[in-house]
DNA sequence: TTGTTTTGGGAATGATTGTTCCCAAAAGAT
DNA sequence: ATCTTTTGGGAACAATCATTCCCAAAACAA
């Protein structure tokens, strides 16, 4: 038996560099082939066909970024300083790229979730799971009485997934550090 | 002389729907054929290009949504109240639209401002239009003292674009009226 | 009528799309 | 050595892509 020789996780993340930059239809299989240094036969056989490939590529996307997401719970000594370095994280993340490609899911969110249905189910899950994030911090919080009970803990949760959201997107076309802490230091006003 | 017989601005706004609805690399020649009922010589000699076509879809969008969104400025008594009416309609504009095609310059702004200098631009001129309406109220409720002038009006601005931008991204795979509703309750409590 | 201009049909372009297939080379196992 | 499996090269596919072109029909002005 010959052994395997190239890398299915390097390759998987290389494709999903190539989709996040240039999008589903903006990426050709001949752009997939250069970019990942592989034959035809190898990558069909490996992947089935380009939206199959896609597919594992974002999913490899939203398991990594959530779980970088999940590291921050425990910064900040009270709910609202996690909830700021989850701000914060989040716009540091999309700042630091030097390509602005934004946020993958984003992206296809956008592109695709309106056409295809599994996308638009992981793009739903993917919000759901920030979502919860900020829910599981905020309702921690209003326990220790660190946030007020007056306001509704999921509302809270959706409206700093929607914060997160449009830093996201201005990413794009607009990656601001400066605006950015301007934007995340007046979103956590809600919390008073 | 034959007079002209088909009418350039309805063709725009055909042309624009299906841009808006399936982005620009989704949409082919072929479908814009097919949408507009035109001949391929007569839709080439009128826009050039599909570039030049999207573009001018693109363009035609931005002069409607910026006017309609200036009709709001006058709505509620107090600047708080219409920075509230502006994010409100901004949120029923996008909820309304049963095929969720969300905000076509946001759309625009994701798929090709990062390889499109003249989309690019727009998505940045756009952006600061509306940045430029909450910053006009806001500096107007400063001086009437109906809002702190604690927080930097540029900043509260900036921010309540974002809001915008998280919302307009949303409604592609989530538009929720009242989600939306008390997402915006909470972002102006930032006038607090 | 003649002339001018707009439009549509449709053929043709060459490039690119995603995908399938065959076969030889490579690399390890037996 | 043979066997098995993985890989790459490259041809081939039909479909679609954006675009150009020619020409006849249509519609108005003179």
């Amino acid at each position: 038996m010959r052994t395997k020789e190239f890398n299915e996780d390097e390759a998987l993340e290389k494709a999903m560099q190539l989709f996040w930059l240039k999008g589903y239809n903006g990426t050709s299989m001949q752009d997939l082939l250069d970019g990942l240094g592989l034959s035809r036969s190898t990558l069909y056989r490996a992947y089935i066909d380009k939206h199959s490939l896609f597919l594992k590529a974002l999913g490899h996307y939203q398991q990594f970024s959530s779980s970088e997401i999940k590291k921050v719970i425990n910064e900040g000594d009270t709910a609202k300083e996690t909830v700021k370095k989850l701000l914060e994280f989040i716009a540091e993340v999309v700042v630091q790229d030097q390509q602005h490609k934004g946020c993958f899911m984003l992206n296809s969110e956008i592109e695709l979730s309106l056409h295809d249905k599994v996308v638009h189910d992981m793009v739903v899950n993917s919000d759901q799971d920030i979502e919860d994030v900020f829910y599981h911090v905020l309702t921690k919080g209003q326990k220790r009485g660190e946030i007020s009970k007056a306001e509704d803990a999921r509302a809270m949760a959706k409206f700093f997934l929607n914060t997160a959201k449009g830093i996201r997107a201005t990413a794009k076309s607009n990656p601001d550090k400066k605006v950015f802490k301007d934007i995340i230091a007046l979103a956590i006003k809600a919390l008073n």
